[in-house]
DNA sequence: TTCTAAGCCAATCACCGTACTCTCT
DNA sequence: AGAGAGTACGGTGATTGGCTTAGAA
């Protein structure tokens, strides 16, 4: 349960997977879709990129609330909260892109970045 | 390779964004230009994000309903910040359709290197559930000359 | 690595970010700003109103939880089905390890 | 310490998935 | 040919608030 183990798990188990279900997905694939025909230049998406995306989307939580939560226990705390994610965010440059969503002020704990 | 001398850029406060309508209402209705987006043609259900987050959480541990919306947004951006460079791919080899390939392509080039095996893999499966699903369903009908290429089976 | 600005730090200071990135970001800036007068500006109490009287007319536990409806009459004469008040929760989901 | 707010329950109904038809390559 | 958008429909799980108390402050 570390973040170094997190993408090598992420690897056995999905070569444990035998059949894709695209059926019940923990995301729901209409709603994705949705979400890409937001975008302007988007035409025709192919129906296996929502599936790929609820799999990404897994992913991306997963990784997120876990970088997050590291936050929470350092500030002892046992509820995860905004402030958590807004720091798991400022300490990893591969979720830069969700800068406008999070800013970097809502870092509460005085010490504004590292 | 182009630019970058390290591996970072400037990000600065530049492209001036036009805001062509002042929402004067604060009712939900209908904007002058265009209709009013809810929640859930943004965001995904905020049931299944929870039920996702929980998972590396240990099982005692509470999550503030501020943390929730927060993922819930992340998770948005998260697709809409892929698709753009998907889109914008596929446009560029002239076809009308994103396909998994060009996501996988835009996972590599925004720095999303660690998506790109598992998805790789689930594709990959996916992709041959539905050809044997296929063939299993043409294997009751006529199947003649289908393809004399490649006949792998696991 | 860092080197500390000495100009007026209050107004913006420029933020480094992924190179990889830096061109996206600023291209979903915009399409956000388009987006962004369809956008209301803070979220509503609930999604659907008829989920919400749902909700208000549904039979509520001693503890305030949703109480199945067929029972919510009050027990007459010896009807004690037991109140789940301390059911030891199945945790779902599994955990990867 | 004070007192905010997160988890807990399950029934309805909005929405997701499916099965069509039609268009386009 | 095959693949995706549009439409209609039926099934179903996401949505939902009052009270308790964990836990943020």
């Amino acid at each position: 349960p570390t973040i170094d183990n997190f993408w090598p798990n992420i690897l056995t188990e999905v070569n444990s997977i035998g059949q894709v279900d695209a059926k019940h997905q923990v995301l729901p694939l209409a709603r994705i879709k949705k979400i890409m025909k937001l975008d302007e230049n988007a035409k025709m998406i192919a129906g296996e990129a929502p599936l790929l995306f609820a799999k990404a989307c897994e992913y991306f939580i997963q990784e997120l609330t876990m970088r997050a939560w590291v936050h929470t226990e350092e500030s002892r705390r046992r509820t995860l909260q905004r402030s958590d994610i807004a720091q798991a965010i400022a300490n990893y440059d591969q979720f830069d892109f969700l800068i406008d969503i999070v800013p970097r002020e809502e870092i509460k704990p005085s010490t504004t970045q590292k | 390779m182009s630019n970058s001398e390290d591996s970072q850029q400037y990000l600065n406060d530049m492209m001036v964004k036009e805001e062509d309508e002042a929402s004067g209402d604060e009712s939900d209705r209908h904007d002058g230009h265009g209709i009013m987006l809810r929640e859930q043609d943004r965001f995904l259900p905020i049931c299944n994000i929870i039920k996702i987050m929980k998972v590396p959480v240990p099982q005692n541990g509470k999550i503030a309903k501020d943390a929730r919306e927060c993922i819930q947004e992340c998770v948005s951006e998260f697709i809409s910040f892929i698709s753009s460079e998907a889109i914008e791919r596929s446009v560029a080899e002239n076809r009308k359709t994103v396909n998994g390939d060009d996501l996988l392509v835009a996972f590599s080039n925004l720095g999303f290197d660690n998506y790109v095996e598992p998805l790789s893999i689930y594709l990959q499966k996916y992709r041959e559930s539905n050809k044997s699903d296929r063939n299993l369903f043409l294997d009751s009908s006529y199947m003649q000359s289908e393809d004399a290429s490649e006949s792998g089976k696991q | 690595e860092e080197d500390e600005n000495s100009k007026g730090e209050a107004d913006e200071e420029p933020l480094y970010v992924n190179a990889k990135q830096y061109k996206r970001i600023l291209i979903r800036r915009q399409a956000r700003a388009k987006l962004e007068s369809r956008i209301p500006k803070e979220r509503c109490k609930y999604l659907h109103e008829s989920r919400h009287r749902h909700a208000m007319n549904r039979a509520r536990g001693e503890g305030g939880r949703f109480h199945s409806a067929q029972e919510k009459g009050d027990s007459s004469s010896g009807m004690d089905h037991g109140l789940p008040l301390a059911a030891s929760g199945g945790a779902t989901l599994s955990r990867g390890t």
